[in-house]
DNA sequence: CTGTTAGCGCTTTCAT
DNA sequence: ATGAAAGCGCTAACAG
């Protein structure tokens, strides 16, 4: 911890710790000269507050946290991104918690988060979480809650998301239009409701097209990463299959790759291939891949703007703001050329 | 903030103060019976404890600071994932911090942390750091400090690192090998030891094959991408154009692409390339591109773990650890498998 | 085994 | 304009 305190300073100054502390807080009551005498010695003698004992007496941390499922993922990597640059601008520090997808991690992580740890929490729920008690909780306790892309459904609560239904059906038909016939899609978890709007999306845009739902096509994918790839096999070496896979994640993607490859199947001759990604890079490693960007650290910025709004009490009673931005669709006909969409 | 407190608890209790707080932490003075009521009056009231009392009392945070160039990057991503997991483990939260490669918010984040705002810090410089004032400060203060890949080269401190001499040269060797004979080397900073290390395997694997070494093949790339963009613009479109390019970093190879599908050049028939890269897909996505890979993940588990070994004090004296792990290099053939377009 | 007490370092009335 | 004093909630001697 840091050595000089307060009293220190005070001693080395000739004055009271109280003078000294209203000095630094640049208290109206403190002559201009002291302050500056404090200053300077503050400096000089290199003092920190301690920021504990601050907390602890204003009953502030100015201190944010941060939970979502998984840093190793363009999304959230972005998303903190921008959450980061508003903490720092405001002056407070970001707490980071991993779920890891699990809901157990969630429930945990949100005990220790009523302890007062935090002065807000942003949040992005772990794709098996189903009941909402614990978050109900937190809210209750009166700790300002957002949470972003992933939210709930049951609960009323401010959110910032994307237009999930609408990019899933943009997606979808991108793929008819790309000549698709038999189109599967690959959920990432049917408690989420981005996965699920996504969903609604995709059987949306296949019925607009007179093309039939079917449901051995819409995979329920799980936190098992083995066990999605045996599922992914058996679509692609089913007797009928699919040409053309939507996928609502990533991750869920990549997998498709690996198993093409395996198989020998040609992209985007044999399967054409979209999918949500943020790795904003993907397109252009590989032209056939198109793909549907969430704007990750604009979410993460205005889920933190928000946030703070409500730390502040900038925000009106009972209203809960909902906010959804535009997710962009980055298309790659097949055989074009790379540098135009 | 939390409602219910250790008063609170211990009047609903008829016990004292201390007592409670004795029973709630396992204290050996406690009868188990009281410990049981306690800890199941705890429980109904929903009692949290108050981290900021703990931590001024104790004079210590159960927190660690990471502090990193940036997070939106596949190396510091998996790094922070396993450094919360070694943190989580340990019942320690974690604070984290971006530089955005920048000194100056690198320094004035190390003040913050001097404030004894946690008790160990996790660091990773940014590209343009010359001075280590500030890290000596950090160092001097008491806290415990643990660098982990881009580490200083002019101060003595415990570091994890990875064989970046030899992965450069390994690199530059598979180039070669892949038959090219005018290699062009990305540079990230050279005040950063890692990316100098990379780069004098470079050297050395030129010279060892008996290649030249040729300073316009140098890059030094900076902070500004547009700039950086139009160095490689001019590497690609000069007179001698290379035909095999090593990148220190993912990003700057990113670059690259960007740079021959504008160019029209075709890879890797006309350009071989090798870079950094955590992007674990990459090479999954495009089957030209071969990559090192650094055990991100295992970093950040082992600079965690060295700096809780710091922390709990079970580290000796002066002596200085030094840590270093193995890349992996994932080659991929101009002509091999995988089904390309 | 339980309770009393004295702070951790800071902020904030309330006096002077 | 400055200082004294109380106390945020918790821990850790020290008594009993």
């Amino acid at each position: 911890m840091s050595n000089t305190n307060l009293k220190q300073l005070a001693a080395a100054l000739g004055l009271s710790i109280s003078s000294v502390s209203k000095a630094l807080r640049d208290s109206y009551e403190i002559s201009a000269e002291t302050k500056k005498r404090v200053v300077e010695m503050a400096t000089r003698m290199n003092y920190q507050p301690n920021p504990f004992a601050s907390s602890l007496r204003r009953k502030k941390s100015a201190t944010i946290g941060v939970v979502i499922p998984e840093i190793a993922n363009n999304f959230f990597a972005l998303a903190i991104d921008g959450i980061q640059m508003v903490a720092e601008q405001k002056g407070y520090h970001v707490l980071t918690y991993l779920t890891h997808e699990n809901n157990t991690n969630e429930v945990s992580t949100v005990r220790h988060l009523l302890g007062g740890r935090v002065d807000g929490v942003l949040m992005s729920l772990c794709r098996d979480t189903q009941s909402v008690d614990h978050l109900s909780s937190l809210q209750e306790s009166g700790i300002p809650l957002v949470f972003f892309d992933r939210v709930p459904e049951q609960m009323s609560c401010p959110t910032v998301t994307t237009d999930d239904y609408e990019s899933g059906f943009r997606a979808t038909e991108h793929l008819i239009q790309s000549g698709c016939k038999r189109i599967a899609c690959l959920s990432l978890s049917h408690y989420l409701s981005i996965s699920n709007k996504r969903m609604n999306g995709y059987m949306d845009a296949l019925k607009k097209h007179g093309l039939p739902v079917e449901n051995e096509l819409i995979i329920q994918c799980t936190n098992d990463n083995e066990y999605n790839l045996s599922l992914i096999k058996t679509l692609l070496k089913g007797r009928k299959r699919p040409d053309g896979i939507f996928s609502t994640v990533e991750k869920l993607a990549i997998s498709v790759y690996y198993v093409t490859q395996e198989m020998g199947l040609e992209i985007p001759k044999q399967l054409k291939i979209i999918s949500f990604s943020n790795l904003r890079t993907a397109s252009l490693l590989n032209p056939s891949l198109s793909t549907i960007t969430q704007p990750a650290f604009e979410i993460g910025l205005e889920a933190a703007a928000l946030l703070f709004r409500m730390i502040e009490k900038k925000t009106f009673g009972n209203r809960i703001d909902k906010l959804e931005l535009k997710s962009a669709l980055i298309e790659r006909k097949s055989s074009e050329r790379i540098n135009k969409n």
